[in-house]
This record gives C-alpha cells, structure tokens and sequence, in this order.
DNA sequence: GCAAAAGTGTTCACATTACACCCATGA
DNA sequence: TCATGGGTGTAATGTGAACACTTTTGC
C-alpha cells in the first residue's frame, strides 16, 4: 500500500544509500524512506539551587529553525559512533564545560507523535542528568543562551522561572489530547518549544513516582546531603512545604535508602546535620 | 573531528536527501550520515493460557539476515505515517489477524547500543502489548514461524519454552556488562537474536516492579479476570508458587486496583468465584 | 544560658500477615 | 453430605503519622 505515495529523487537516493549494507528492502510492505527520521536526544539536566534550595532545571534559547528564539529543552542528534545515553552525556558536557566527572544520565523515554517536530519526522530519546553542583552554562551550538529555571508549583502543574520567563508542564494529563491540541498552541509565547511541554510533564511524574524506591533526583545534591535538603527535594516533587515532612518519619520511612557518612560542618547555629548517602548504587 | 573520517558517496547521496528540508548540516559539530540508524519496534507480546494457567510470550522464527532461522521477539520498521506505539499494534495485526479488538500497549524502554545490531546502527524501540487471549499466530513477513512460549522461572532468570526450545531471559543484572559479552555470545544455540534477552529481562523486571501499583498485565486475562488467575500471574513474576500467596491477604491488599464486575458461572465443584476488572482505566 | 537546627522517642491508627472458619456448588 | 474451591473474619505483628522531647551548636 505504501507503494502507492509519491516516490521523489530523494527516496531513491536513500534506496541508493540503503542498498550498500546489502539489506534487501520490499517497498510494499516492509519500508519507504521517510521511515529513517531524525533521532534527537533530549536530555532534562537537573540540579539543586543550595542557596535558594530550589529545584532547578536547564533550558536553552534556541538559535535554529525550528523554534529559532524560543526557549526549550537541550537537544542534540544522534552521533554513528555513541550510545543515546552517551549521546545525553555529551549534551552535558557542551552545556556546562567538564569540569564535573561524576554524575548520573538515565532513559526517561522515547516520543514519537508524527506531528511532534514541524515539517520533517523526528524522534525524540529523552534522557534525565542529575548534576551534583549548578555550573556556568554555555549555549553552545544551536543555541543563544541557556539558563537554570527554578522548580515551583500550582495545584496541576509544575512551574520552571527565570526572571519574566516561566514554563509549565503540560497541562493535559492524557497523551492523545495533549498531541491533538499541540499544533494550534504552537504559538504561545509561555510555552515551550515542541512537545517539551509533555516530556517535561512525563519527567516530573517519572521522578515523584519513584521517590520512594529510587531516589536517583537526589543525586543532584552531590555525594552526599542531610535529611533537611533531601526533604526539600521531596517537597518540590510532592507539591508541600518542606515542614509538612515529618523528619523523624522521613528518616524512618527512608532509612532502607540512605545510609549515613558523616557530620556537616557549619557557621550557623543549631546542631550539625548528619550527612547521608544513597545506601545503592545507581548503574 | 567527524569530517575526518571517510565520506563516501552515500554519505553525499544522504547529504542532498538531508537538504531538501533546508536543515542546515554541520558537519564538523552536529552530524555525518550514520546518524540515521534503522528504527526496529520490538514488541513483546504477553498472553495466558488458561488452560496450562501460564503466562505465555510470542516469539517468532526469523528468516532474514541478520539471524536467520534463530528465534527473537517480533520486529517490524517504524513507517512513516504512524507513531510508535501504532507500529507496535500493526505487529500485532500481522501475527495475530484482527479478531482482537481491544488491547493495551504501552512503552518498555529504547534500546541504541552500537553493537545491538549486527553490521549496521539500528535503535530498538520497544513496546509490551497484553492480549486477552491466545490466538493462533501467523508468522508473516520476515519469520517462517511464530509460537508461544510458555514462562517460568529459576534463581536468577526467567524461562520460555516450547517444546524442545527453550529461552532465558540475560543473566546479567548490568547494562554494560551485558553489551560487552554480546558480541561473543551471538552463536549460542539457546539464545535469543539480537539483544533480546536483554530486553526481556528488563520487560520481566518492569512487569513485577508495576503489580503492586499498576498491573496492567493483567489485562491478558482478558476484560475481567478472578482472584485466582491475577494470584498465577503474580506468582509467576514472584517467583512463587500460587499458595504461597494468601488470597484474603491479596484481595485485602490490592482491592484499590480492583473492582468486582460479577460472578463466574462453572461446572466444575467449589463456589463460584467473583469476576473483578483493573478500578483505573490503562490509556 | 538561650535560640536555632537537628536527631530521638512515644503513642496511636492503620495496614499486613497468618491462619482459622464459613459459604456455595457438583456429584 | 462430602469434597472442593472460594470468600470472610480475627488476632498478632509491622509500619507510618503526629508530636513531644533531647542533643548540639553559635552567640
């Protein structure tokens, strides 16, 4: 049935291309060639403000068609020669330099709505970075600027803001009805660029879900932190105040988690807080 | 540091396909041809037989390179007019025919590992469907065969097996580590194609990780299920045996997910049992 | 010593477990 | 009426929430 689309000069090179690896391709049921589309890497690199003890999450303000001027989540294509997670890593590394060695990219998941990307077919990888410190950023290719947005909330969605700018997750909980609206919002000035808007949702959602059995977000307070900001974490994610989290319940409630390292040394009055670590290692 | 490596002439051919979107390429920074790998959905297909009371998973026989005549999941290539997720439902179209009309699919996990795929890139998106039933299945294009294989289990992997054949899901609990041992592992007569084992095992992990708050296995029985058969199920991903599973205790502890539809009516001794349903609808 | 920050302990409510008991059906 | 499969009830144990109390620091 495919047989029966427009077949351009382009598909027939991309035949041309395909042939060289010997694999024998049936136009009428197996393959065309818009079937290769763009593979982007969309990775949400999050960190911890530990002066404003927020919650903070990187966006840049894209230079390049599509969505030139609009602010979005950092994305690369796929390279031949690296994983996607490592494909992540590099995006990484051009956003904020090299100068931290250690940290932790895991999948998030993989999206592919026909209309996600105008004009040409993409899918988008999505990956999440829990950076242990919040580093000078550099826009770096594609981009003009690239900033840290802090974490809020309100009571159906999560809040990033830097400054005037402020992004939401979607505001839709359903996957069909957010892509069925997402061409005519394309527009709107506070939104962000593509579907972002939903991955970014789906990352929210993914990280809260698994605060009780794989705090792998608290990799963001570095090698190690006290119960106070990992509670604040939770609180961000879980929508509350941070004193509406019991301590001595979080401890107990947490204690299969975290297993203690040390003592913080510190200027200001009251007790030092106990340092703790994640009790497993994240892969 | 890429324009450095051979360019051949489908590398051109690519370039001028590229182009007819005006994308402009940078070649040195953000691409060269490889980047477009194969896109492969894989979808495990779940299944109980209520006869054998056992979870059964769809496997075909492949008769194309690469791995001919070894066994694998079921694989089809992303077409250019349909998401993920619907290629992941055509699959089971093909294997299955279209007397089933209501299912469930949803996303496992991405798999891009360099080696995965012998002899050239390809991305494996991966999707799991439960069926209702267990129909007879249609090989279809690419396979010669395709058979159910009934699951259980020893220490360390789960098992599927018909007949003679049996398969394992990996032995390795790490990522890298797996990857690595791949490439030599290829010819085992045991095994299955590609990274399959892989993927399977982190099928296997998900589904037991997801029955205490979203069992959406359970669907594979179909629209309203008894306690009982949900107790197989579980048991089978437990690494149990039924009994061992209190049935007060279970129906106590996951009446938030379930929801009493009605009453079996049978010939065979005992009291009827209940018919429940899952309390949230799957999207 | 006092205030501030953090860790500890106690109580109560509720959930989970183990297991005994009751109910509905076919032969 | 008995064997069989399935549902219900209960006491013991374990877990989480609320909140009072103790410890350690800076000033």
């Amino acid at each position: 049935m495919l047989i029966s689309t427009q077949i351009s000069i382009f598909d027939v090179l991309q035949l041309i291309y395909h042939t060289r690896k010997k694999w024998t391709y049936n136009l009428a049921t197996e393959t065309s060639v818009n079937e290769r589309p763009y593979i982007n890497i969309t990775n949400l690199i999050w960190s911890f403000d530990h002066d404003s003890n927020c919650v903070n999450l990187l966006l840049v303000k894209r230079s390049e068609w599509p969505f030139e001027n609009r602010w979005a989540l950092p994305e690369t294509f796929l390279r031949s020669n690296e994983d996607a997670d490592e494909s992540a890593l590099r995006l990484v590394k051009e956003k904020i330099g090299l100068e931290l060695a250690d940290f932790h990219t895991e999948q998030l998941a993989t999206f592919t709505h026909q209309t996600r990307y105008p004009g040409s077919r993409s899918l988008s990888l999505s990956y999440m970075t829990f950076l242990p410190d919040m580093p000078k950023l550099d826009p770096g290719y594609g981009t003009t600027d690239a900033r840290w947005f802090a974490m809020s909330f309100n009571e159906s969605q999560y809040l990033f803001s830097n400054g005037d700018q402020q992004f939401a997750t979607a505001a839709d909980t359903n996957h069909d009805e957010y892509y069925a609206k997402l061409d005519a919002n394309q527009l709107a000035d506070n939104q962000l660029a593509f579907d972002h808007s939903w991955i970014l949702k789906v990352a929210c959602d993914r990280i809260k879900n698994k605060l009780d059995y794989q705090p792998n977000i608290l990799l963001m307070l570095g090698t190690s932190f006290t119960l106070k900001s990992a509670r604040r974490v939770y609180a961000a994610f879980l929508k509350k105040d941070v004193n509406q989290i019991d301590n001595s319940n979080f401890k107990k409630n947490h204690k299969h988690l975290f297993v203690e390292v040390g003592i913080t040394t510190s200027n200001r009055p009251g007790r030092p807080a106990r340092k703790y670590q994640l009790a497993y290692l994240p892969a």
